[in-house]
This record gives structure tokens, C-alpha cells and sequence, in this order.
DNA sequence: GTGAAAGCGCTAACAG
DNA sequence: CTGTTAGCGCTTTCAC
């Protein structure tokens, strides 16, 4: 047996205040014209039951649950965390909750999810990734309003939000070049990303527009770890000495080039400027020297995403996919050459 | 105005399938005796119209609603999130859905949050946070069960599951005993947190039992960063110059150690073997070499919440503190000084 | 085998 | 000002 009884009923409250059911609920819910003197009486007798109202039978009689769904592909991972915060930022002010589905990548759990969130008449749901590379749409025809967060939808019809990596990357390199440096290394993740070669275009284009390129012709593919940074650094190095920056596709990289070249003894930022991509504070933070890198505002695009899913459920959908601009944090590792310590 | 009309309720059923909605009900949860031609238009109509039974009205009926609400005070972070995997592990095949809800920390956030829970009867409630010092309960005559994971409640009325960190630590000395170092220091976070005293307790005793004790006399406190570790590394190495290991009290410390040791000279494990805490792959696989290091289990840890909430909910409810066993992970920083590499 | 009716807790409309 | 009634969508008796 269940711990205690069930909760207080409004009828409870009635009961107790002498009145009837119907005039609770006004006292409670500040409608219709009471008197001082019930509207008193009900308070003291629903705060003596402890009384809360049954969202259950609220939300039958509504047509509305103010509860939205959260499906996530990625395991509450590096990424979706901070959309999911972002997402709750702008939800929780307007007194709606979140329902946390994780579907660890899985078609199966994510379509079981799907159901038990209709079937409990969310009002809305975000679809969150940990990469923007386009992915089938949850399902057709959802009774309710969608948007796609860090992830995206292969539907133009949909709407997803996803991080302009091809603006980061520019930024990243015109970061570099303003600081003075033209002989610029770029060390990626796995070209298989959408996210890697958006990174890559936008630094080779801006280059390009200074009528530069990248120091060894082109990108160097490979994993998103340390180990692979460290790897192509020495390749690095020795395709081209005269190397003045490296632009790395995630943080992680960019710290084991950063080990790496201070092994191979050369400076940085005084013989070779980084900058890291991500923002992941432990690893850009501890990297030595800290790491300037690039912010995809995550947080703030999962604002985005709750915001937008607030306007669809009041009936102004959005539609298509919107690019939302990083941010360049600058730290230690690109310290332009003479500039003095602070 | 929202898209798509209201969802299809049992009538419209009925009325397609021209039968009662009590009987559509009946065949669609498989209960009483209903011919089987009945069922199949029953089951097509379902399907024709696409409906989806609304899980307020059963609740409501129910008096139960298969949900439970996860409170976490840690905004999804490194510790939380792995426990929140475990409660879905435990709970997702009993179709129980999770409620997510965020208090980062602040009282009044989490007081909102828990009525949003009771308003929306969860069936139990699960509270995590990121250390394991215990805290004020969430509240008091809580209507539902309640299990704190990853941190622990004042009152020994509830039920709290935390990792066993003193036996971690004791493990972590017992390794390195085990392979033969006897000179072993410590350098760990802050004392204030409950995790970093019990950590040492447990090394310290397991020293005192083979009639030895921390090469400094006491552990080094400090904060839970790289740069601490890296600090550390240096007085300790002043202090006590034939140390042979040291057991740090997190990950991040013990790369500190790690990449300190390495640039003062000596060889990790040959001179001086690492253990660290938590195992954050990340950081841990990441490490030079890569890092030996006390797992928390707490995936296990919250699948077991879970477990335990399910079981309170049936009526069988526990309570006190449970510390629940680490386990270490072998790496390359304690290998044994003349074991051959694999 | 199937239908009719009652009721879960709440709110809105209408009486009084 | 306050009470009564009906109904949100579903399940569960109890008749037929």
C-alpha cells in the first residue's frame, strides 16, 4: 500500500469551507466575485489540507498540459546539456515544464518516446542532437508543434537550429589574421561531419578572401581527440616550419596541438597562435595556454528552440533552417606577438 | 490558432467501429470477452483514426500516472547525468516516463519545481545532485516516495544512495601497495566537501593497516582543478624526492600530477604511479599515460534509485544512507614497475 | 458478447 | 455572491 491517502480533492476543500466546489475553484483561481470573507475561509481551508489542484484533471479539461517534450539523441551529452538548460530558461518563466526523453540514438526508443509524450498531450516537443548533420524527422504528422535543436531536420518544412559553424570558423581565422598571422595550420575532426568541413569552408574562404590558403593546401581530417592533435601537430610542423597559427575543429585537438608544440619547443602564442573550437570550459580552460576558441552559444540556442516552440504552440510556426552566430572567447593562446602581458 | 484538430478520443473509435466506447476500451486493453471480429474492427478503427489513448484521463481514473519527477540540483552536469541514465535504465522498461526539472541549486526553484511534480502526480520523486554532503530534505509530508542519489538527505527516514568514496580511496592504496610503491602521497579538492575527507580517510587507514602513512604525513587539500595538481606536484616533490605514487582525489588533479611529474623529470609509473578519481573518460583516457583511476559506478548508482523507488511506490520502501561500491579501472599510470607493456 | 452509466477532479456556464 | 450542472476521456461495474 502506498505511503498516506490521496492527495486533498477540491471537494475536500469545499467540505471544509462549507461552500461548494465550483466557488473553490473561483476563490482559488481569482474568477468571478467572492466575498472577502469565503475567499479567506477557502485559503485557510486548502492551505490546512495542504491542497494542490490535480494538473491531471486540469489539463483533461484544458486541451492543454503546458508540459513539452524533450527528446534527446544524445545521452544528456556535452552538447545537448546546455540546449536543454537553454530550452528550460525559456520555458519555466511561463510555468511550463519539461519532459526528458533520452533515445541514445535508437529509432526503437525514440519512436516509443514519441508515443508516451502524445500520449500524454505534451504541448509541444524539441528534438536535440549532438551534430547538426540532417536526420529524418521524428515522425509525420505530430499533432503538435516541433523544433529541431543542435540537430536537424531533413523536412524544410520543420524547424531546426543549428550553430553557424561556417561563420565560426571565419571567425576563428579572422581572428588570426588580425593579430598578424598568415601561415595558418588547420587541424579537424572527421570529415564525415557536417559540422567539420562547414568549420574548414569558413576558415578557407575567409583566407581566400586575403588571398591566403591554408599552410599545408587544405584541412587535416581526423578525430576529435588529443591524441589525433598531437599526431597532426608533428605532421604539421614538418610539412611546413614556418607555421605561425593553427586553427583547431574542437578543443580537444586543439589542447594536444597545444602539447604538442610546446614539445616540439616552439611558443605559444609566440611562435604559433591557437584557436580551438567548442568552448568546453575544462578542456580550454586547463589547456596551456588557456584557449581562445570558438562559443556556439548553445544555451542560448536552446532559449531559441523554447521560444520558438512557445510561438508554434500559439500558432506562429517557423519554418526552415536557422543558422544562430557564434562566438569568439578570446584567452592566452592567441595573444597577438607583441602585445604586452596582462 | 494550434495546428491539426484535437486528437482522436475513444468515441470517435467507437462511433467508426460502431460498438460502445466501453467495449472499444475493453479491446484495446485486452480485457473482458469480446468476439474476434469485434476486436479486429476495433483495432483498425483505432488504427484508421490513429488514436492514441489520453494518459490525463487514465491517470486521473488510475490515480496513478507512471511518471516520476527527477529533481537535480547539478544543471545535468558531470555527475548527475550519469545517475539520471541509470533512474531511466531502472524505470524506461516499466514504461515509467522521467520528468526533468532543473533547481540549479537554488531553494526556491526547487520548491517550485517539487509542486509542479505533486500538481502533475508523479508516482515518486528522485533527487540528485553533484556531492554527496548531506542536505535539508526537499520537503516534508512529501505525498510520494522520495530517493536521494548522489547526495544525501539529513533525515535518516529517507532513503539516500552514495557512492562508497571512502572505500574508493581505500581501494586506490591497495592497488598501489599491491604493486609495490610504498612512498605515497595525496593530493585532493577541498576539504569542505564530505568526498574529499572520506577519499583520504579510506587511504589513509588502508596506509595505517600495512604500517605506513601519506609520504607527507597528511594529504595535500586543494581545489579540484589541473593547475592544482600541477601546484601540488612541485611541493610534493620538494617535500618527500623519493616518492613512488600518489592518489589523487580527482581526475583533474591527477593529470595535473601527471603532466608536473613528466616535466620535472621522473616517469610515470616507472618512477611514480597515479591514481585517479572518477574515471571522466575524457580526462582520464585523455591523460599521459592514460590514467588508472576509481570509478564511481554511478550509472549503477541510479539505476538502483530507480529501483528503489519503484519498490517504495509497491509499498516497500527503505531508508538510512547506502553507500554503494566503487570500482578501479586499470590504466597505464599504475602499471606495475617491471611488468612487461601489453 | 456488448451497452449503459457512473465517476476520477476540475472548471465554465448558467441559475438562483 | 454562491450553488448546480455538465462534461473533458477513460475504465469499470452491472445489466441485458
Amino acid at each position: 500500500m502506498p505511503p498516506g491517502k490521496s492527495p486533498a480533492t477540491i471537494s475536500d476543500v469545499a467540505r471544509l469551507a462549507g461552500v461548494s466546489p465550483g466557488t473553490v475553484s473561483k476563490a482559488l483561481n481569482g474568477r468571478g466575485a467572492l466575498s472577502h470573507g469565503t475567499i479567506a475561509r477557502i485559503q485557510q481551508a486548502a492551505e490546512q489540507l495542504g491542497y494542490q489542484p490535480n494538473a491531471l484533471a486540469r489539463g483533461l479539461l484544458a486541451g492543454r498540459t503546458f508540459t513539452v517534450g524533450l527528446i534527446t539523441t544524445d545521452s544528456f551529452g556535452r552538447f545537448s546539456i546546455p540546449v536543454m538548460q537553454g530550452a528550460e530558461d525559456a520555458l519555466g518563466p511561463g510555468r511550463i515544464s519539461v519532459f526528458l526523453c533520452d533515445s541514445r540514438d535508437d529509432q526503437i526508443r525514440e519512436q516509443h518516446y514519441l508515443r508516451t509524450l502524445l500520449e500524454r498531450r505534451v504541448d509541444g516537443i524539441i528534438v536535440t542532437g549532438r551534430r547538426q548533420d540532417p536526420r529524418e524527422p521524428i515522425g509525420s504528422d505530430i499533432p503538435v508543434p516541433v523544433v529541431y535543436a543542435m540537430t536537424s531536420s531533413t523536412d524544410p518544412a520543420d524547424l531546426s537550429l543549428v550553430p553557424d559553424d561556417a561563420e565560426g570558423g571565419a571567425d576563428a581565422v579572422r581572428h588570426l589574421l588580425s593579430t598578424g598571422r598568415t601561415k595558418i595550420g588547420h587541424v579537424t575532426g572527421p570529415r564525415s561531419f557536417l559540422a567539420s568541413r562547414l568549420r574548414t569552408q569558413g576558415a578557407e574562404e575567409t583566407l581566400a578572401a586575403a588571398g591566403l590558403e591554408l599552410a599545408t593546401g587544405g584541412p587535416l581530417y581526423g578525430e576529435w581527440t588529443e591524441e589525433w592533435g598531437r599526431q597532426a601537430t608533428d605532421a604539421l610542423l614538418r610539412a611546413a616550419p614556418d607555421l605561425d597559427a593553427i586553427f583547431c575543429g574542437n578543443d580537444q585537438i586543439a589542447r594536444g596541438v597545444a602539447d604538442a608544440v610546446r614539445e616540439a619547443g616552439r611558443r605559444v602564442p609566440e611562435d604559433i597562435a591557437l584557436v580551438g573550437f567548442d568552448n568546453w570550459e575544462v578542456i580550454a580552460a586547463a589547456c596551456r595556454p588557456p584557449l581562445t576558441t570558438v562559443d556556439m552559444n548553445l544555451r542560448e540556442l536552446g532559449r531559441i528552440a523554447g521560444e520558438e516552440l512557445l510561438a508554434a504552440i500559439d500558432g506562429h510556426p517557423s519554418a526552415g533552417i536557422r543558422r544562430l552566430p557564434c562566438t569568439l572567447v578570446l584567452r592566452e593562446s592567441s595573444r597577438p606577438r607583441h602585445a604586452a602581458r596582462t
